[in-house]
DNA sequence: GTCTATAAGGTGATAGAC
DNA sequence: GTCTATCACCTTATAGAC
């Protein structure tokens, strides 16, 4: 699994249920909203970095809002696409692999960019229900993909018989921590203390040692 | 220490070191967010609650700009004075009493909409360097109070000689997590799991067993 | 300190031609 | 599908009277 947000919405890693007339425009919206941030995002904006006119976006999109939800169900395609990654592997790698992607030492500033704009966008739940509901699936499945780690491991011998879906919640609630003081704050050593602490958590609780 | 964005603002927490006319344009700003979020906020909504024209909240601001880094410092202020309260037990009280206001059960709707808030002014991290510089404080004001009582529980022999930055790193972060999990989801159970498992763990890793 | 009035500009969205 | 033109509205911010 790559960072958060890095590649994101590469066209390979993209389902074909969208037109490429929608799938230009909410790759452009992402553009948009890389270098000017969620705020100052506008259909203008769209539109010239589309090379069209507002009118043209309009066509594919009856509103601001519905291509906003089109560009959520693209994050949540790619999150999907992306997470299901390299979990082949024995739980204890697994798991590391995992906690070194989810809290990465460094960030190139697309990366970091693009985690900003996921948090503008995180935060504007009071927005409408469909929102929250893709932030919901979102963290349901980075939260599905730990406990499943885990309870394999579990059964595998190689963890403790730990209670794998609170473990799961306290792992990714701790990664989420990390990233958005990462991303919101200059604390440069914070992430990679979190990432250390949250590491021998795991050896010490979960792994069974001989 | 009582939830993050509870009673914020309330008059008898915050300094004198403001005029009465700013602190009541703050205060206003305050309810304004809480009713209709950071993102729909303007200067015409202010001067509504305040019961005055715009031209006489820029009497006291010179911009929007200058008002919400204002607002900012309030905060800032608010959670000093919050933060220092009942730190004065022993250092696995203090701990647990910490977690359980970071991480509560329930939240009112009126703090609930105050955490948004703050999450959505915590986005705007690219808006301004003085942005930036008061959330980094808040965090490092929080880590350093979780820090010097883990610090003080090793002294006292309460604790295992544990790296108190690191974990305490470790338990902002997770405590941070699980709040903006419960304000942008839809995962009822997420913030308690989280909690169990970082008492867990903080029973398991800090405490000196006999 | 607060008011009225206004400027200058961006916004989401639509009508109708091609 | 894309265009031009336009609408109604809201925004930040200022000038000048009281």
């Amino acid at each position: 699994m790559n960072d958060h947000a890095s590649h994101i919405l590469n066209t390979d890693s993209i389902e074909q249920k969208w037109s490429d007339g929608e799938r230009e425009i909410v790759r452009a919206t992402y553009r948009v909203m890389v270098e000017h941030g969620y705020s100052n995002l506008s259909i203008s904006k769209i539109a010239d970095e589309l090379g069209k006119t507002k009118a043209s976006v309009y066509y594919h999109y009856d509103s601001k809002e519905e291509l906003l939800v089109s560009f959520l169900d693209f994050v949540v395609d790619w999150f999907k696409n992306d997470i299901a990654e390299e979990i082949s592997e024995s739980p204890e790698t697994a798991l590391s692999n995992l906690v070194e992607s989810l809290i990465p030492l460094e960030l190139d500033d697309e990366t970091f960019h693009g985690q900003v704009v996921l948090l503008e966008l995180r935060s504007q739940t009071r927005r409408s229900e469909e929102f929250r509901e893709r932030f919901t699936e979102i963290n349901d499945l980075l939260v599905g993909i730990v406990r499943d780690i885990i309870e394999r491991g579990v059964e595998t011998g190689a963890f403790r018989d730990v209670e794998a879906p609170r473990v799961a919640e306290h792992i990714v609630a701790t990664a989420n921590g990390a990233r958005i003081d990462r991303v919101t704050t200059d604390r440069p050593a914070a992430p990679a203390a979190v990432r250390v602490s949250l590491s021998s958590y795991i050896d010490s609780e979960l792994r069974q040692h001989d």
